[in-house]
RNA sequence: GCAUCGGUGGCGGAGUGGUCAAUCGCAACAGACUGUAAAUCUGUCGGGCAUAGCCCUACGAAGGUUCAAAUCCUUCCCGGUGCA
């Protein structure tokens, strides 16, 4: 059976949220976020999380369902979303994916390689290894994932390592759409909000003012106090995105600094980090758009 | 005013006679993306061109020493620090 789905995509800032809920309203929808962050209690100023009055009343699905420490990942989410867009069409309304995870968008209309979960402790046993060494042994047992492998990228080697592991190759991309991965038959159509270079700038940086407003330092002070010692949530902190890890470092650094002298700094840093993520949101939109097309 | 340390590419900061258009980091720009994805990784990054190469202009300014200087010497300008 096909089921429609609408999918709205674009970069931090573009104001994908807004319009959700607009079509929402407008088509009977139901809202799933599309957003590795939000997932996770605590993070909402910095990952500029929807409130309560903004959804005007539309359900939101897969935002705050788990705590920082746990993980989340993109196998998560293409089951859960799989779920919900069964769930919602069943109840006759338009399920609705926004956010700016564009590897999730990926995961779940393409399909990821089944049973190949994450193997923690094969990872620990992989991490020893030098990246040549990884890359040696990915050569070795799947020539094919070789060739098109980023040879440096120790975490994308070390996650092929752990595929063909236990599928004893990596499936070649496009092959991994059913039996892998979702087993919807979904008909996405497209909103895309891509706004010109100056005025994404603007909005991001009206944005990061409003955050730091609102509290962003303490909220990072907070996730980093849940992981008990200082030094031991900075590499969580990482993980959270950038937000989370320049203003760690600035917590980090605030003790040595007189108070308020690297205010504007950390909101210099915080802007062209933002804007480089944008740009990076901007090239998946470049190659998803010739795909829908 | 005297003493002292320093002035290097958009920024920070190496280099202290030749292999220097100058390690590295940041920013900028381009790109990749198969279960951590705001993560992770790659390329370019003084100017010009026929771009695995060649040419030009560069290490505060002006002179000087030397076959050869960002590197040594002199004077000047600017900044930090100490003493008056």
């Amino acid at each position: 059976m096909a089921l429609s789905i609408l999918c709205i995509a674009g970069p931090t800032a573009s104001g994908k949220s807004a319009r959700a809920v607009e079509e929402a309203l407008a088509r009977n929808g139901e809202i799933i976020s599309v957003d590795s962050r939000q997932v996770y209690r605590g993070l909402d100023i910095g990952t500029e999380k929807i409130t309560k009055e903004e959804m005007r009343g539309v359900p939101h699905h897969l935002i705050d369902i788990r705590e920082v420490n746990e993980i989340y990942s993109a196998g998560d989410f293409v089951a859960d979303a799989t779920r919900l867009i069964e769930e919602i069409s069943g109840r006759g309304k338009l399920p609705i994916l926004v956010g700016g995870t564009h590897f999730y968008f990926d995961a779940l209309l393409k399909g990821l390689p089944a049973g190949a979960a994450i193997n923690p402790e094969f990872r620990t046993e992989l991490e020893k290894l030098s990246t040549e060494e990884l890359y040696a042994r990915i050569f070795s047992e799947d020539a094919r994932r070789a060739s098109e492998i980023d040879p440096q990228n120790r975490r994308r080697l070390i996650r092929a390592l752990e595929i063909i592991s236990s599928l004893g190759s990596v499936p070649p991309r496009g092959s991994t759409t059913p039996p892998f991965g979702t087993r919807l038959n979904l008909v996405p159509e497209w909103i895309v909000i891509n706004p010109p270079r100056e005025e994404l700038r603007a909005r991001i940086d009206a944005r990061l003012k409003q955050a730091l407003g609102r509290g962003l330092i303490d909220e990072v002070r907070h996730v980093r106090e849940k992981f008990g010692l200082p030094g031991q949530g900075d590499e969580r902190l990482n993980e959270l995105g950038l937000e989370y890890k320049i203003v760690g470092e600035f917590l980090n650094l605030e003790v040595e600094l007189p108070s308020g002298s690297s205010t504007s700094k950390l909101f210099s840093a915080l802007s062209a980090k933002l804007w480089q993520y944008a740009r990076h949101q901007k090239s998946w939109l470049k190659k998803l758009s010739r795909e829908i097309i």
